[in-house]
RNA sequence: CGGGGCAUAGCGCAGCCCGGUAGCGCAUCUGCUUUGGGAGCAGAGGGUCGCAGGUUCGAAUCCUGCUGCCCCGACCA
């Protein structure tokens, strides 16, 4: 991508109302624009951000075992009476009606309607264990939106929804959606902690929150340190063995880790001191086992071996890809801008030409441009008619992980300058190794 | 939902107290020079001063109402 054909609004200037880091930088950096309070636009550096991360969701859930569907944003309030919750779920529900004046809603969840679309095709235990997800967006009216796609009223969503004939089926959908977590979050290279969690209005009995830590969190969270250090399931990983998976599940879960809610003083206070970690946390997923919340009112009942009707057990599994956007900013980032994590970038390198109209320059960024987009990496050229100081600050506020100087001085050596983003780190490279170079960075 | 604040050019702000032709920096456009850390000079364009009433000869400025947004708290993914 020519960045002079691209559409990257960035701003030299912070925004007065953007307060936490993550928000101030995709508003500089030209991935969102607000609309409304709480709603905002991808504009094309987040969407591309967005749409590496929510690729990075599907991998994982795909390798679990979960199956992509896609459900509407609109839902009927007759299909939330049934379980009783278009009453139970307050003023945070936005309820429109339609032209016939039917109630209506704009989604917060969707427990009610996967539920509805189960107990219209599933009858055997044969067909089980299920696990359905989709990526939409959900409207919650928070009363008081902040901290940019951190906390907004409109916000993508990562939901799936297991199905199991009995609860020790249920506990292994759990645990793969757990594992798969771990992996997910990993990937994207933040490192996750599952803390015992407040189940909330979704339901349940068991649940645990992935938080990240970090200094902007939202809320007080408290861990024993050896967390940090636990290693993440592989991606050879086998999802179909019960006990292994609990076993890494057991492991995960078996020392102190709580969200200020669930937090128990006593219990914490006994850990050494060393082992305490006390710190702010980002919640980027969610994962509930909620049993038959939702089947037994809805009537979402299963023939099991032995030939009786059970209501099947359920769970649910979210994860917030427009927060974690954020919380990515969050974990890294320096004073000149962000320092995204290669997974996640929304470019892998950057060729600033640092003198547009020159021959040489020209000449070679042109043909940099070429390799490297022949290789399939993708590549944004700077070919603005800008001086070099605004093209390294332009580069170093959105972060691609490798920007490559071409300009007269090393040129004249027949050499180009790479630097890695993340470290500041700079390399001289002959004008002729450079894509191999940075193809093998990939 | 309680408390506080803000609304003037794309962004950041001054002007308001004390009413009298709407300003500054950055950004944008044109020309020339410049080209390794947000360039210099010269020129140009861009504003229903959030909206609606009121007071006044005259309102960005004073008064009333409304709307939007932000911050703190309570709540939440």
């Amino acid at each position: 991508m020519r960045l002079s054909r691209f559409f990257l609004p960035i701003l030299r200037e912070t925004p007065k109302e953007a307060e936490i880091v993550s928000h101030r930088l995709m508003l500089r950096a030209g991935m969102v624009r607000q609309e409304a309070a709480g709603i905002y636009a991808f504009l094309p550096l987040g969407l591309r951000v967005l749409r590496k991360v929510c690729a990075i969701v599907r991998e994982e859930q795909d390798r679990a075992g979960a199956i992509e569907l896609l459900m509407p944003t609109i839902q009927s309030a007759d299909l939330w009476r049934e379980s009783g919750r278009y009453e139970a779920y307050g003023k945070e529900m936005l309820r429109i009606k339609d032209r016939h004046e039917r109630e209506m809603l704009f989604g917060p969840t969707n427990e009610e309607m996967i539920t509805e679309i189960f107990r219209a095709y599933v009858r055997s235990y044969k067909d089980l264990p299920l696990n359905l997800y989709h990526l939409q967006w959900k409207f919650r009216d928070e009363v008081r939106p902040r901290f940019g796609t951190m906390r907004s009223r409109e916000f993508l969503m990562k939901d799936a929804y297991s199905f199991d004939i009995d609860q020790a089926g249920a506990r292994h959908s759990y645990n793969k959606m757990f594992v798969a977590y771990l992996r997910t979050f990993a990937r994207m290279g933040l490192k996750s902690i599952p803390m015992v969690a407040e189940t909330g209005p979704i339901g349940g009995n068991l649940s645990h929150e992935f938080i990240i830590l970090a200094d902007t969190g939202e809320s007080e969270v408290f861990c024993h340190r050896d967390y940090l250090d636990f290693d993440v399931p592989g991606a050879d990983v086998n999802f179909d063995d019960v006990a292994g998976l609990q076993a890494i599940v057991d492991r995960w879960t078996s020392l102190y880790a709580a969200t200020s809610e669930k937090h128990e003083p006593d219990a914490y206070a006994k850990l050494p001191g060393d082992k305490q970690v006390t710190a702010r946390g980002i919640e980027v997923g969610h994962i509930f086992y909620f049993g038959t919340k939702y089947s037994e009112p809805m009537k979402a009942v299963v023939t099991g071996p032995e030939g009786n009707e059970h209501p099947v057990q359920m769970g649910s599994y979210g994860i917030g890809p427009t927060r974690l956007v954020a919380a990515i900013i969050e974990a890294f980032h320096d004073d000149a801008g962000i320092k995204w994590p290669d997974p996640v970038a929304p470019f892998r390198v950057a060729i600033l030409n640092l003198k547009q109209g020159d021959a040489a320059t020209n000449g070679a960024s042109e043909a940099l441009y070429r390799d490297l987009t022949a290789r399939g990496i993708e590549v944004l050229y700077d070919d603005r008619d800008e001086r070099p100081g605004s093209k390294f600050a332009t580069a170093d506020l959105i972060g691609i992980p490798w920007q490559v100087m071409i300009g007269p001085r090393s040129l004249a050596e027949g050499k180009v300058e790479i630097k890695r983003r993340a470290d500041g780190s700079r390399e001289l490279v002959s004008t002729a190794a450079a894509a191999d170079f940075l193809s093998k960075q990939a």
